[in-house]
Order: structure tokens, then sequence, then C-alpha cells
DNA sequence: GATGAATGAGGGTTCATTCAT
DNA sequence: TATGAATGAACCCTCATTCAT
């Protein structure tokens, strides 16, 4: 409960003003909660920020999820899009998706909690990816984790757009689908075979 | 020149540990430089940010000239991706990357400036993707500077990932190159006119 | 009881920390009580504080008395330094018997408890010097309080050695008990009175 | 002197209310400095005491070289207890002297200064008490370092009596000096040969 | 009587920035 | 131009203390 809110509140200034620049005092009066309070509930303001980073983390699951209980690929990709964009602010979403990637750009115990989650999720697209190309759904060019790592890389960049305001959402995601299964469906390679 | 000689310290410094958490006094010791020196060159660390950042983006159009001097898009993209990964180090060119666009997140003046460097890679981008449309190497489905958004986004995906070490460069690179290909190639190749 | 337990605690918390640095909650903590709870046996940390020092100021009457019982000045000193290194640690009571004095360098309040049970101690120790001086066993060239107020002094200093460890207890102790009386024994021998 | 001004500002407020309870705040507003600029002479509140303990205890050495120079054993003692009492307060000394005992019965870092003072301290003066014992001034019923021990234990303990004013300063030092001399003069051992 | 939750005040430390030289 | 010295403002965190239950 009370964690929750302090949680709640530290995203927001999170959100607005990146993990270094957001202090520990702002994030209590956002979370209408005193300074001391808070450390009762996170032993540091890193421990704030690792435990919001976890949770954002796990919410990844869901997605995969979302693609693993579709019929098709292509209409697992829709899924996963739709949910994105669901979400009640997909910039805020991406911005904090953004400090997370470069806070573990710096911070090694960072770094391992979003490797961590990234080969969790690269593992399931994969074995996915694997399941359609054996059904012949999509082809068989690509390795499978290789195709999932390049989704998660494509989806992870327009996040980066997002975050500041590039380009309409919803319409960049549904042409992200798109792109994505034309080029992993090619039934037929056109003119370069294989490479 | 000196100017040169802090930018440098600075870039130093930010690559290790971001804008926020670099303090003007380690950058003047990186640059070899007094701190009080380094104000007569800069008004303000917030300047000395932005100064790094235009060097920073300027150099993206090196890549998209290269591009436009292939002799076909795929030609091209190995080009862009074979430029990129020459660099000294691309992780340190990432981690900088991405503290760029966390920075652009919540700073509107950077973001302005990030925009614009990307309103000017996707205009060339896409253009030059209109052009081999034309010819026929490309399939029209997709809007050019659709297309040239989602590889922009890509890119700058692999650069997160590449920022705290996942996965090899070169390798997803190249990878990345024939996934782009094989996603905006024309369906029926074009090399095959027989049909 | 409760105010003992709290009291245990809070002197077993001072030993090792100093009256400012252990905090209520490592007191309450040690105490196996709540730190609400401590608040309703002690108003505040400084009456917890007030309070140990009171009780540990009263053990030395302990001293005294040992000293007026018996038959022989000697044999009186003798007994105290038995009972000082009976207690269970030495260095333990020396850092809390250091820390009040500190204390009372600072604290009026504190220093007055300290300085009634010290003019309390050299009375006693005083009366009974007088004594023996009368006797003939002591030389009366020393006033009797102001041999006392020594005799205080060389045994204080003594513990703020103990207090970090400064030397053997025991052999020091019994050290300083012959010195004493070296000090304050009548020149010519009573016993040899033929003179 | 920036440095000297501060120590003398530390200096004031540590006897005023302790290592603990004084704060950098008061520290530097007593040196007339501002915080910053205190943390640009030492990098720590604990490097600023560990500093001021360093300059406290050096001056003992002067005290040991004054009775170096003496002509006998009695004459350096009263030359010794003159110096302690010539300063500019001796119960503010004493306040520190108290301060640092007390610190270095909790930090093992003070408590090796101490030692090692201390140590250098006894062999000092034990040197000098076995000197005059050789030359038969002094009873050789003591060992030296012994002696220099407790003659140390009982200058500490008056010191621990000046700190919070009990009794009169320089009376009191006159008795010590003369207790102290009766204690290892003592030409011929009264009636309890030796033990 | 007992406690978990809560907080205002303050403590040590750092930082971007200025200025006299 | 170049710098050592200086500082106000802020930051993270802790503590003695209170109060509703």
């Amino acid at each position: 409960m009370r964690r929750d809110q302090i949680l709640a509140g530290a995203r927001a200034c999170f959100v607005r003003k990146g993990f270094h620049a957001a202090s520990t005092a702002e994030i209590s009066a956002e979370a209408k909660v005193s300074v001391a309070n808070l450390y009762q509930y996170f032993e540091t303001k890193d421990d704030l920020v690792r435990a919001l980073i976890e949770q954002d983390l796990a919410s990844d699951l869901a997605l995969v999820q979302a693609v693993e209980a579709a019929g098709s690929f292509r209409e697992g990709l829709e899924m996963a899009g739709r949910l994105m964009t669901s979400d009640t602010d997909v910039a805020q979403d991406s911005r904090l998706r953004l400090e997370i990637i470069a806070e573990a750009a710096r911070n090694p115990a960072i770094a391992a909690l979003v490797k961590a989650a990234d080969d969790h999720l690269v593992d399931a697209l994969g074995a996915l990816i694997a399941h359609y190309q054996a059904k012949g759904e999509l082809s068989s060019d690509i390795a499978p984790n290789t195709a999932a790592r390049l989704i998660g890389a494509l989806y992870d960049g327009m996040f980066c757009r997002f975050a500041f305001g590039l380009g309409d959402t919803e319409e960049l995601i549904a042409a992200a689908d798109r792109f994505v299964f034309q080029a992993l469906a090619a039934v037929q390679p056109p003119s370069h075979p294989s490479i």
C-alpha cells in the first residue's frame, strides 16, 4: 500500500526528471509522504530505483504471453502492438524504459537486471518464432533468437522516439508490425537467395 | 584547441557516468584544465552538454551520405553497418547516444535538437528509399519515411543494447541489415522481371 | 522490570557507541522493546542517559564502604582494587565512566551529578585517610581530601586507559595500590616507633 | 593558514560540544568559513577530528622534553606542572583531551593514535625515571615504565576533573607533584620492605 | 501497556558556479 | 588566458520523538 504509493510517486518523478535529477524530497512530496517515511520502505534511493525497474521489467512478460496466446505470429504481433498502446501513456512508459536502459549503461547491477529480463524475453519470443518457422509460417533463414533480438531492438528504438514525442505512436507501431512480419515471413526470398 | 580538449574530456566523463553524474570537476580533471577555465569556454554545464550533443548528432550525416553513395540499397545498408562498427568503440558511442536520447526525453531544448537531426536523417534516408522503390528494387508497400523511421528505430534500439554490452555488435548489425532488406524488398524479385 | 531491561540495553549501546552515537532505535532493539515503548519509561533520550549515569555513580559508594570496612589503609586499598577488577568487564565499565565524564564536561546538569558523587566519595575517602593519619599509619604532610582527590584522579586516569585497552588491568591496579600507599605512608615507619 | 583557522574553529566547537555534537555548520561558522570551503581542506569531518587529535597529542612531547631538561626529577615535575597550567585555558585543553580519550574508546583508528602517543610518552618518562633511579634519587622498587604509566594516569585523571571544573587546578597539580615524588622517592621504604 | 507508522529538523557532503589574482 | 579559493543551494539520509490503534 504505502510502498505502492511511494513507487507511484517515484515513477511520476523519474519519468519527469530522470533517476538522477529526481530528489527524494520531490518523490515524497509527489507521494504525499514524508522523506523519513519513504526511508522506512526503501533503504536507499537506489533501492527505490531498483524496485521500480524490477516492476517495469516484469511487465514485459505480459507482452510475450499475449503473443504466445495468439493463433498466428502476425496476430500475435498485432496483439502485442495493441497492448503497448493501450497503456495510459506510452510516452511516459517509454521515458521510464529509456531511463532504465541509460542507467543500465552505467550501473552494472542494473545492467544485470536488464540483461536477465531481456534474455528471458528473447528466449520466449525466440521459441515462438521457432515454432512458427517449423509450421512454415515464417522463413527459416534467420536464427530465431536473432530475430527476437532484432524485434526487441526495433521496439526499444521506437520507445526511444516516443519518449520525446517523435511521430505518431500507434501508426508507427502498426507499421512496425507489418515491417517485422514482412522481414520474417518472406516465403521465397527475392533474388538474394539466403545470405 | 582548448575547447575541443574540454569537449573530449567531457565526452569521456559523460560516457562513463552520464550527464548528471559527471561533475565539472571531473570533466576539467579529465581535460587537464582548471574548472574556472572550463567556464571560459562554456557558460554553463548545460552549454557543454548541448555542444557535445550537437557534435554527436552531426556525425550521423556521414552515415546517410554513405548510403546515398552506394550503388544499391542493399550495398548502402552494408556500408552503413560497416561504418558504424568501424568506430573506435561502439559501446561508448552508444552510451553517449543513449544519454542524449534520455536527456531529450526531459529537456525540450535537447528534444528539439534531436528531432531536427532525426528529421534530417529520415528525410535523406526516405528519399533514398523512394528512389529504390521507383526503380523496383524495394517494395512500395510502405511509405518511404515510415520505413526510414523504422530503420532508425531499429538501429537506435541496437545501440541501446550495445550500450550495456548486450550481444555481439557486428553480428547483430549484419543480421539487422538482412532483416531490413528482407522487410523492404519487393515481394517479386525485380531481378527476375520475366513474369 | 521493563525499565531495567531498557537501562541494560542502553548501557550496552552506550558502551559500544557512546551517548551521542547510540540511537534510540538501537537501544530499543538491544532491549527487545519497541521505540515507542521506551518513551513510556523515559521521557527523553537525555532522561535515559541521566538515569544510567545515576545508576553508575551510585555503584561507587560500594568501593568506599569496602575501604571503610578494612582494618588498615593498605588493606582497604587492596580490597578496593580487587573489587574493581572483580567486575564482569572492567573495560566496559571504564568506557561508560569515561563517557559520563565527557558528558559532564559539556552538560552542566550532568556535571552537577558527577560533582556530587565525587564530593561524596572524596569526603568518605578523606575521612578514612584522616583517621589513619591520626593513627600514624599515614603521613600528615598532605590534606586528607587532597589525597583523596588525587587517588580518585589516579583511578579515573587508569580507567581512561583501560577503556581503550591500554595495558594489563590487574597489574596496573596492583601497582597503583603500592604507589598510593608509598606516596601517603608516614616517612618514619610507624611500625618502628622506637626512634 | 586557512587550514589552521578551521582547526582553531573546530577546536573551539569540539571543546564546547564534543566531537559528535559539533556540526560542520557550527565549525565553519566559528571559523568564519563556508561549509564547502571547509571540505576543501579536510576530506571528512572525521579527518578534521583526526587532524586535531594529532595536533593535540603532539603537544605532549613538549612536556617530556621539559622534564628531560631539568636537573633533578623533582624539579622536572614542577616544571611540567607549571607548563600545564601556563596554558591559556587548562579546562579547555582538558575537555579536548577527554573527548579524545572517549573517542579512542570507540574508534580503533583513534585508539591507535592515542596508544602510539602514549607509548612514546611512557618510554620517554620511563627512561628518565630509570636514569634517576640509577643515580639514587628515586627508589628502584618500581619498574620505570610502570611508574611512568601511573604518572600518566594520574595526570589524565586530573584532566578529567578539570574538564568539568572540579577543584583548583594549580593547587591540585602542585599536590600531585609532591604525591608522585613521595611515591617514587621513598629512600627507605617504610615497614613494607619491597612487595 | 505496547507498537507500527509517521515526521520535522538537522547532519554530512557535493556541486555548479564565481571571483580575485 | 588561466587558476586556486570560495560559496549558496541542494542532496541523501538519520534521528528523536509522537500518535493512532
